[in-house]
DNA sequence: TAGATTGTTAATCGATTAACAATC
DNA sequence: TAGATTGTTAATCGATTAACAATC
């Protein structure tokens, strides 16, 4: 009987809300700032309702305490429960770019359960190099690296062009999770999961913002003009 | 009478969803696949409802012609054209690490209609080196390059711990407009726009995506034994 | 206790989907 | 023309908010 590999089930808004919370908690107990937070606190800082701050975490298992709170280390510690950040996982970076060399000596992914292992590109100028605490390796080791150790997610830190080849080699080693930073998607069997962090989104986002504020001052500008 | 500074009207998730839209069909494009592209096409590929993809389309400003289906060119066009591509923004990179560099020498921004114009650095170490086209510049440059050239986006790329500081003087220097892949929040006035990349959040989806997994896996494992 | 805060049920709102008419 | 596809209106669904009871 096959366990079907069940796709993301808790919706990205709710999970895109429950690390806000995580953030602002966890920042609140490294500045010791008190034992307890509301859903009051919590709501004003992300300004959103209050009720629904309630509801994600009861969603996501932490029970407050009426006239009191809830308590910020039962949330912090449910949310890390929840997403598996205590869990372990182990990461290949894939590409010695500079993206790639960002990500090897980022300190932060540890925090988050992800211990990354190795190295790995292409470019005989680099193989062999010292990235961090890395030698990037030649593509050609990943199959039997990732035979002899786990590699739960492969961070691809490659060029556009060749994401997908390099992301079809790291299939055939096995890896079955991709974390995809190039700027194209890349296409894997189904059993294969990937997440594309699309920067264009993003830039999308600050763009739209940028020329409607350049409208409204222009407007502004114009109804100046005419008083 | 002031202009009101309206915050983002398209939501975020139709946004990303025309960026996805965007990609496909500009890729289509590129890679001579034909005039024109249906609904059903792109929800196809994107696992989505094709009515949905007709409503937004439609939200975009882009008109279909029933029985054939929408211009591609249109389509990237009015995409384009909604989200401000073609107005044409500049911006700089603060903090020279290798992330800044990363950003330095990308070449993907100016195809969204981002000039990257100068790179900066605190460190003495750095100042006055080569990043790609860019030659590092001191931090208490900027109010004055600000004010002789146009800045619409500071890009911060600066360790957590500093982050908060350097978002303050790019504000004091005038720019309005953050986008900030720091780890940690920045505070900052009302009137200024701030978009944060939460490269925690990506790894979070990852996982609660792997904690499951496992946990099918546990499940399929002891089924196994019990047959 | 009184007041503050959680937690839950009901109401509302908005986003997605279904149905189908319009059209080339 | 017939069939395919858009575009729109109505129905459904889910997520958010409002109201309020429970509780410390």
């Amino acid at each position: 009987m096959a366990a079907n590999l069940t796709p993301l089930e808790l919706k990205h808004a709710l999970l895109e809300r429950l690390m806000h919370y995580y953030h602002f908690v966890a920042e609140k107990l490294d500045a010791g700032g008190g034992e307890h937070v509301t859903s009051t606190q919590i709501a004003e800082l992300l300004h959103m309702d209050d009720t629904l701050v309630r509801k994600d975490l009861a969603a996501a298992g932490v029970r407050g305490v009426p006239h009191v709170g809830y308590k910020a280390e039962e949330v912090v510690n449910r949310i890390r429960m929840l997403l598996g950040f205590d869990e372990g996982y182990q990461g290949v970076i894939i590409g010695a770019g500079r993206m790639g060399g960002a990500m090897a000596s980022y300190q932060g992914f540890s925090r988050y359960g992800l211990k990354i292992t190795a190295l790995f590109d292409n470019d005989p100028g680099k193989i062999g190099l010292i990235w961090g605490d890395y030698m990037v390796q030649p593509m050609g080791n990943l199959p039997l690296f990732a035979k002899n150790s786990t590699v739960d997610i492969a961070i691809l830190t490659v060029p556009g062009d060749v994401a997908q080849v390099v992301a079809s080699q790291v299939v055939a080693a096995g890896v079955r999770t991709i974390w995809n930073f190039a700027n194209t998607s890349v296409a894997v069997p189904a059993n294969v999961f990937v997440r594309h962090e699309h920067i264009s989104v993003g830039l999308a986002g600050l763009s739209y913002f940028l020329k409607r504020q350049r409208a409204d001052e222009r407007a502004a500008a114009e109804n100046a003009a005419e008083d």
